[in-house]
DNA sequence: TGTACATCAGTGAACGCGCGTTCACTGATGTAC
DNA sequence: TGTACATCAGTGAACGCGCGTTCACTGATGTAC
């Protein structure tokens, strides 16, 4: 058994940190194969020894985000602006962080959620598999801070509001717009996350 | 003169409404000149007459949205679970359709804004224009039916339900979850519209 | 009214290019002895 | 400990294909006379 088994693991999570990033800057179609294995230091070539297909890279590209460690605007880093409340919650600091210019400005490695959306909307399972998966996480860790019966249907209001404000500002030309629109729906999802059943 | 100009329009709009329907389930990349030509009757040949090349194209189809005549999910039809209450507002019959189930399966003739938004983001300024005028057509259809100086900041959140919860449902693999995030995401936004500033 | 003409929307062959995928190979490395 | 070997990750040329775009052309039609 030449090479050990490691180093073919690390070969393929540094092609996966390459079409991860790709793939959300650029969208799937218009990023070639040759293209993530340059990135990732190898050669085209090599690629089948990992995946299938281009197919299987984009699906497992997509849950890269979850592996990798500690995707950034998910660590709670804090809000740009001023200083929150103290005992902010966790979905709350999540939140801040979703929103955040950073975030906003973060083409390559932001969430896949609001990077590839309509991409993934026309793909096979295996990707919408995946999309749904980091989509999950998402609603799990707003939903761990949440009590109530209404607690899930609340959660998922916030994934709707963090995906549609973000993916939205994006696509518009204004800034001022786009602006406006993030902020919007970042209050928002703060006050549904801080709202009892009203 | 040879052929009429309204001939030569007729023509492009024929080609406009092909690009619609085949870039709005299809995405920009997967859809060639010649399928597009080739579904409006004609040959890709001529393709040159109507369009400089295929961004301009792209961002006259977005576009086309607003022009064709009676947009499905704007025209107000009436939400399909039971019947609502009496005098309900343009803004929630226009919400109503926005998340229907039919606008929802409609991957052809539906809105831009959930069909195409992250295709957009990457694309250049005249795109993303065009992608901005619907989004503010929108914007406008809402704000028009809500009162008081939080209007546009309650139509901007709608926007963003309206946006998110249709392309988040879109991406997901599961048709349960997908209804949940829809409704969620509905029931949020007629909340805000009925909601005084709370 | 009838005819010759100029216009230009539409045709279809051709172009150069980059893509996903295949495949014969190379060479670094862990294992057997 | 040292060496021969088998494995297989990675290389790079090659394939067939469809793309966006160009261009010489055709032929339907409005206009001038």
């Amino acid at each position: 058994m030449p090479y050990t088994p490691q180093h073919k693991q690390r070969t393929r999570e540094r092609i996966l940190d390459s079409a991860r990033r790709l793939f959300n800057s650029r969208g799937f179609a218009d990023v070639s194969i040759a293209e993530v294995m340059d990135d990732a230091g190898l050669t085209h070539g090599g690629f089948y020894r990992h995946f299938r297909d281009k197919d299987e890279l984009y699906a497992a590209a997509v849950r890269r985000f979850l592996c990798a460690e500690a995707p950034k605007p998910w660590r709670g880093s804090r809000r740009p602006t001023g200083k929150g409340p103290a005992g902010k919650g966790r979905a709350a600091r999540l939140v801040d962080a979703y929103f955040s210019r950073d975030h906003f400005d973060d083409r390559e490695t932001c969430c896949p959620l609001i990077a590839l959306p309509s991409d993934v909307a026309r793909q096979g399972r295996a990707v919408r598999d995946a999309y749904q998966d980091v989509l999950e996480k998402l609603l799990d860790l707003l939903r761990d801070d949440l009590a109530g019966p209404q607690a899930r249907e609340r959660a998922l209001s916030v994934v709707a509001l963090c995906v549609g404000g973000m993916v939205a500002a994006r696509s518009v030309s204004d800034p001022a717009l786009a602006h406006d629109l993030r902020r919007a729906a970042y209050r928002q999802a703060r006050s549904v996350l801080k709202a009892q059943p009203c």
